[in-house]
DNA sequence: CCGCTACGGGG
DNA sequence: GGGTACGTAGCGG
């Protein structure tokens, strides 16, 4: 522990108090009452934990109408089963507003957080209460919102300081929190990765880099090497207990992986049982906790935070990220430029199993760190920015969903500032019944018209769906009020649903604050120098209300949302297609035509003056659009190429391929990046596309056919033709056998060992019988079947971008009589 | 068409 | 633990 003058500590904080930056919180039980920690930094950046005992469990009961003696009757409830006995602790009498109207409501107080579920039932049932809330919301999270206190923001704390067993600088009992304005505190990073090799079924680890934000790098190996960065133990444990040192030295706030959930983690924890040790990363002495997220199990550390930038990176960012394939060398090329080091899976394992280029395998594993660092600095402007914006810890933050963003912030606006019980959570039944009932009608998209166009202006709506939802009041309590009855104002256009145009709802008015909070902050960014911190902190502050102010729609439509109502959602859709298809109908009464639109979007062919006509046109559709609703003009494409890709419902989705006049190349939807196609079939379909879009589809047909005569010569190398996948479990327990499972099979006929988690690289060799029965692993396939890998790789793939240019499987074949290969189906017959 | 299964990232 | 939460492509029936 770090030396520290308690005294001194203690004086300044029973007197001025002491301003902590919130880092972490969560909550113990001792003497059977519930403790409120938070984790914390002070000003000196020594870490601080506050203990807050004075914050009570409590729910809401709404009586029903008349009913008497309620409070009463409320106060003795009692319940005693399996878990112990709980009680009402007390009642009071408070003023909330429900469903946009003030009642007089019963604040019910339980002793633990445990006993709320259980009192809330028997209080819901008693004959006088019409209905309960907020007995749904986690604990600490209550603790945050009633105190007002925001994550990664500031604190001031009154108390004293008092002796602990937790692994930090001093232990407050606080007598008072509350929020307090303070400097930017930048939280330290540290990074670790972990390289592993599957041996009797387990991961075991061959080596851990770390690598923080103040610049050390290390790697922790037990193999001789000469890497510069090694440090250089004895065992598998010692690299685990090492490991552990650095963190607690180092003492970061967050600890940052990149899939640590599911595999770093994971594997730590496993190895550390193995050897009966624990993975002490953190401040209790505890080792690591998983916390289920739902389909995951959040890996956490407590005292500091653990950041899974997977996570966050495939709940929030993957629609802001081109790359289909959410790998940290894609991500990581993508947003900072870096990528991973060129090492196959196969190099990596044999550098292991034969020691050789031991130190190529220390750097390939440091650089993951370095790279996770990199990443970090690029993606946590935008987690710290969510978790101030919707109150949430960033621990929860870079785990959350959209819909949880939405409800964190709507749930902290609505309690702690606007005075608003808020609605519970659907029960499961519920969920489910609201998933089962039909889609409704979803976004206006028109068809692309296929093929390669010139000229192409691209308009879009600024944020749609939030303006629609803020100018038309949409929300499930201003519905079909009672009040606009009569009136004709504000219909759903094709409905006769109607929304509220007196009493203003409380989502609409949200998103109308983060609207134009953006438009400031875009402002503001206009006039700051860009490479400033500020700009850098205005970018990632507009970013989270932006993502969250388009979360809404959704969050109306969600099963599992606290504001759910189909019709709400079905309105704003419905106001979506109005719009859009009145700027088509101004587009076309001026000869403009649109060749492709998708609900916020539209392509429009404008063949001469393209940017000035443009201009004209995005002037006189903005006059005619109402409030707050708006169109944008966001550039000039030279050539495109638009493609229909059939999906069950809804009909077309995107899938274009666009160039500028600076030759950038924008490829939408089209599968180069999926790693279940061969890499010749990838690279045929980027080449082809390339061409195309340079005006060359001659030269596009003639590259596919030089590639068709190579793969029929039976010359094209296997490795360009492997497939992968990853075995996830033991290969007899498979329902369903798919080419890979199949290949993996008869490998383990032969030998080789698969367990669950093993990536194999399968080829369809020549000979009868299905796919599956011909799948090989790469290591035993002698031959491929030129038909499959035609039909079912290189010609779907190329025909993807080339048969909207009327080019067949013929053009691509050669010649129309190819009889040596087998059937070539119906569609092709000549 | 529906319903079930497998998959994501990591090594 | 103020309970336990994904979304979807792809295939077989």
């Amino acid at each position: 522990m770090i030396c520290f003058n308690k005294t001194s500590f203690k004086n300044s904080c029973q007197n001025n108090g002491m301003r902590l930056f919130v880092l972490d919180v969560d909550y113990v039980i001792e003497d059977s009452t519930p403790v409120i920690r938070l984790f914390c930094r002070n000003e000196g950046a020594k870490s601080v934990v506050v203990y807050d005992r004075t914050f009570e469990p409590y729910f809401y009961a709404i009586a029903k109408k008349g009913a008497k003696s309620v409070k009463k009757k409320v106060s003795s409830v009692s319940v005693s089963d399996e878990k112990g006995i709980a009680s009402v602790k007390r009642v009071e009498t408070i003023e909330k507003i429900i469903c946009l109207k003030e009642k007089k409501i019963l604040k019910v107080f339980a002793k633990l957080p445990f006993d709320v579920p259980r009192l809330k039932d028997a209080v819901a049932t008693l004959p006088e209460i019409e209905g309960v809330r907020e007995f749904d919301i986690p604990f600490f999270k209550k603790y945050l919102m009633d105190k007002k206190i925001f994550p990664l923001s500031w604190a001031d704390v009154t108390g004293n300081v008092i002796e602990s067993s937790l692994n930090v600088d001093v232990v407050i009992d606080a007598e008072s929190v509350s929020a307090v304005d303070g400097r930017e505190y930048r939280p330290s990073l540290f990074a670790f990765d972990l390289e592993t090799i599957l041996e009797d079924g387990a991961n075991k680890i061959i080596m851990a880099s770390v690598c923080t934000d103040a610049g050390y790098k290390k790697v922790i190996v037990y193999e001789k090497d000469n890497f510069s960065e090694s440090i250089h133990v004895d065992s598998e444990k010692a690299v685990i207990d090492k490991l552990c040192v650095l963190v607690r030295e180092k003492d970061p706030d967050f600890v940052l992986t990149y899939n640590g959930d599911s595999f770093d983690f994971d594997v730590l924890k496993n190895r550390a049982e193995e050897y009966g040790t624990v993975v002490d990363f953190g401040r209790d002495g505890q080792g690591v906790k998983y916390q289920r997220k739902g389909r995951i199990n959040a890996a956490s550390i407590r005292g500091r935070v653990h950041i899974d930038l997977f996570q966050f990176v495939s709940r929030i960012m993957r629609t802001t990220i081109s790359s289909e394939v959410m790998s940290l060398d894609n991500v990581s090329g993508e947003l900072t430029g870096s990528r991973k080091k060129d090492m196959t899976w196969e190099t990596m394992i044999e550098s292991w199993t034969k020691k050789k280029d031991l130190d190529k395998l220390a750097e390939y594993c440091l650089n993951d760190s370095e790279i996770t660092v990199g990443l970090a600095r690029a993606l946590l402007p935008n987690i710290v920015a969510l978790s101030r914006l919707t109150g949430s810890t960033p621990f929860d933050t870079c785990r959350a969903t959209y819909g949880q963003l939405v409800e964190a912030y709507a749930l902290r606006r609505a309690a702690s500032e606007m005075n608003i019980a808020v609605p519970n959570k659907p029960t499961q039944d519920v969920v489910r019944e609201r998933m089962e009932m039909d889609k409704f009608q979803g976004a206006f998209v028109v068809e692309p018209k296929p093929g390669l166009h010139k000229n192409i202006a691209l308009f879009d709506f600024r944020s749609l769906y939030p303006s629609i939802i803020a100018s038309h009041n949409i929300e499930p309590d201003t519905l079909n009020c009672t009040c606009c009855k009569s009136k004709k104002e504000n219909r759903v256009p094709g409905t006769s649903s109607y929304f509220c145009t007196k009493q203003r709802g409380f989502i609409p008015r949200l998103v109308e604050e983060l609207i134009s909070e953006r438009i400031e902050m875009k402002k503001r960014m206009k006039v700051v120098d860009k490479e400033s911190e500020e700009y850098k902190s205005l970018n990632a502050k507009q970013f989270a209300v932006k993502t969250l102010a388009n979360s809404f729609y959704g969050y109306l439509g969600f099963a599992g949302s606290r504001w759910y109502l189909r019709e709400c959602a079905e309105a704003v859709t419905a106001f979506g297609r109005h719009y859009i298809h009145k700027v088509i109908e101004m587009a076309e009464k001026r000869g403009l035509k649109c060749i492709y639109g998708d609900t916020d979007s539209l392509f429009l062919l404008i063949e001469k003056d393209t940017e000035a006509v443009a201009r004209k046109f995005l002037k006189e559709v903005n006059s005619t659009l109402p409030g707050i609703m708006e169109l944008d003009y966001e550039g000039t494409y030279l050539r495109g190429i638009f493609v229909q890709k059939k999906t069950g419902e809804g009909g077309a989705k995107k899938r274009y391929a666009l160039i500028d006049k600076e030759g950038n190349v924008t490829i939408r939807g089209f599968e180069k990046v999926r790693r279940d196609w061969s890499k010749l079939a990838k690279d045929t379909q980027e080449k082809v596309l390339e061409l195309v879009l340079s005006d060359k589809k001659d030269d596009a047909v003639e590259y596919v056919k030089t590639i068709v005569e190579k793969v029929k010569s039976g010359k094209v190398d296997l490795k360009e033709l492997g497939i992968y996948t990853t075995v996830k479990r033991d290969l007899n327990k498979y329902a369903q056998i798919g080419p890979h499972v199949s290949a993996a099979k008869r490998a383990e006929k032969r030998g080789v060992i698969i367990h669950p988690g093993t990536t194999i690289q399968y080829v369809v060799t020549r000979g009868s019988g299905s796919i599956s029965d011909r799948a090989e692993l790469m290591k035993f396939a002698k031959n491929y079947d030129k038909n499959y890998y035609l039909e079912n790789q290189i010609l779907p793939a190329a025909l993807r971008a080339l048969s909207v240019l009327g080019v067949t499987k013929d053009d691509l074949l050669g010649n129309a009589k190819q009889t040596g290969l087998g059937n070539w189906g119906n569609a092709t017959k000549p």
